[in-house]
DNA sequence: GGTTAACTGGACACGACGTCCAGTTATTCC
DNA sequence: GGAATAACTGGACGTCGTGTCCAGTTAACC
């Protein structure tokens, strides 16, 4: 069996690398960089939401064997190459300087981190279109790391009792709307961020 | 060719009725009654998302061909059996009672608004699941609606300078989130309004 | 250096796609 | 009312992607 090692838990789902104990061989940890590089450029090449796990193994010079053994899809590789930047930001919201981290208020550390997160977004659309399109973008780990972090701000702004605005906060970081805003409607990533600040500032400074 | 109509624009991409000015065969009318019962019930039996052509075809007891002379994709069925729902919401927009229609404050008309719309993905998310996910939702003609009307009211409340506001108040509004509200956070309809609520009075009332 | 376990690539069957063609049926025109 | 015409329909076809399996190969460990 192709992926019984996915299957039995013996590799991260996350990062397509063993679980820690375990050496990974080196022919193993060269293909998965050749099949890491592959899948970013061909993310970037052509619309992520279409880019399938035949062109990534083709692309990589590897069987799809050996794709399916590390990554169950496309987008698992996407998160797998989107994990290093969004946890750079998940650390300077834990220990940063304010207003990013600690420190600022609620609305301030909420408008940076809009500005963080459209930061990703611009650099790395593709990514962030194949790892977190649908369904998908609510089961990352990474969003119940900012439903959490803004949780926290909703409860120091006294706005912790409505549940569900957490996730509609959330909502206007969809990477469907980020692509819509940026290449249909054409604006740029400040004026995007300016709506983000208004949201921000609106809901989080003033309250009856 | 089983789709030149379409192609040719002899059928309107929305309803897959003929276009104005041909009238319809009798059979080809039953079929389409067939199809779209067919569908609906697909769709509200399994996941919305994942619904082929081939199935529909199947539950409706009709040729695929017969279906791609109408509808692209099954996105287009939910489209035509959307959008009766949503074209009773706009009428009212535009010359319905306060505070939907026209009279109320832009706050309350946002609030009014918010409700019908979760209303529609209450009854009816399997449908919006299908028609409105992914870059999808941006190219309907009801998306171009609702922005007009959003885009009234924030002139209205004189926040018309910020362009990317638009969308953002829309965003909350997407199927996938409300689905993962309801479903995978178990919250109430009246919870997801009362997020909303806030977001709309916050927005639209008090600006510096 | 031999044994063991992991890794790899290609083959396989399946299902969905979108198109095409030939037969059938409704509408139109006389 | 019946023939001519155009529209409609269903099944077949080739293509592509999927996910799995197997047998050969290669690296790690003693």
């Amino acid at each position: 069996m192709a992926s019984a090692d996915l299957r039995d838990g013996r590799i991260d789902l996350l990062t397509g690398q063993p679980v820690s104990g375990r050496v990974e061989r080196a022919d193993a940890a060269r293909n998965r960089r050749k099949v890491l590089m592959a899948a970013q450029a061909l993310f970037a090449r052509r619309d992520p939401r279409s880019v399938t796990m035949d062109e990534i193994a083709r692309e990589a010079g590897v069987g799809r064997a050996t794709l399916y053994r590390r990554y169950p899809d496309p987008a698992a590789i996407a998160t797998a190459l989107l994990d290093e930047h969004e946890r750079r930001v998940q650390e300077q919201l834990l220990s940063g300087d304010p207003p990013l981290g600690p420190g600022a208020s609620p609305a301030d550390r909420l408008i940076a981190f809009y500005e963080a997160l459209v930061d990703i977004l611009e650099q790395h659309l593709p990514l962030t279109l194949s790892a977190e399109t649908g369904p998908r973008r609510f089961q990352t780990g990474a969003y119940g790391f900012w439903r959490t972090h803004i949780s926290t701000l909703l409860a120091e702004a006294g706005l912790s009792a409505t549940e569900a605005l957490v996730d509609l906060l959330l909502a206007p970081l969809a990477p469907d709307l980020y692509e819509h805003l940026r290449h249909q409607r054409g604006l740029t990533p400040e004026q995007i961020v300016d709506g983000l600040r208004i949201l921000a500032h609106q809901v989080l400074t003033t309250h009856p």
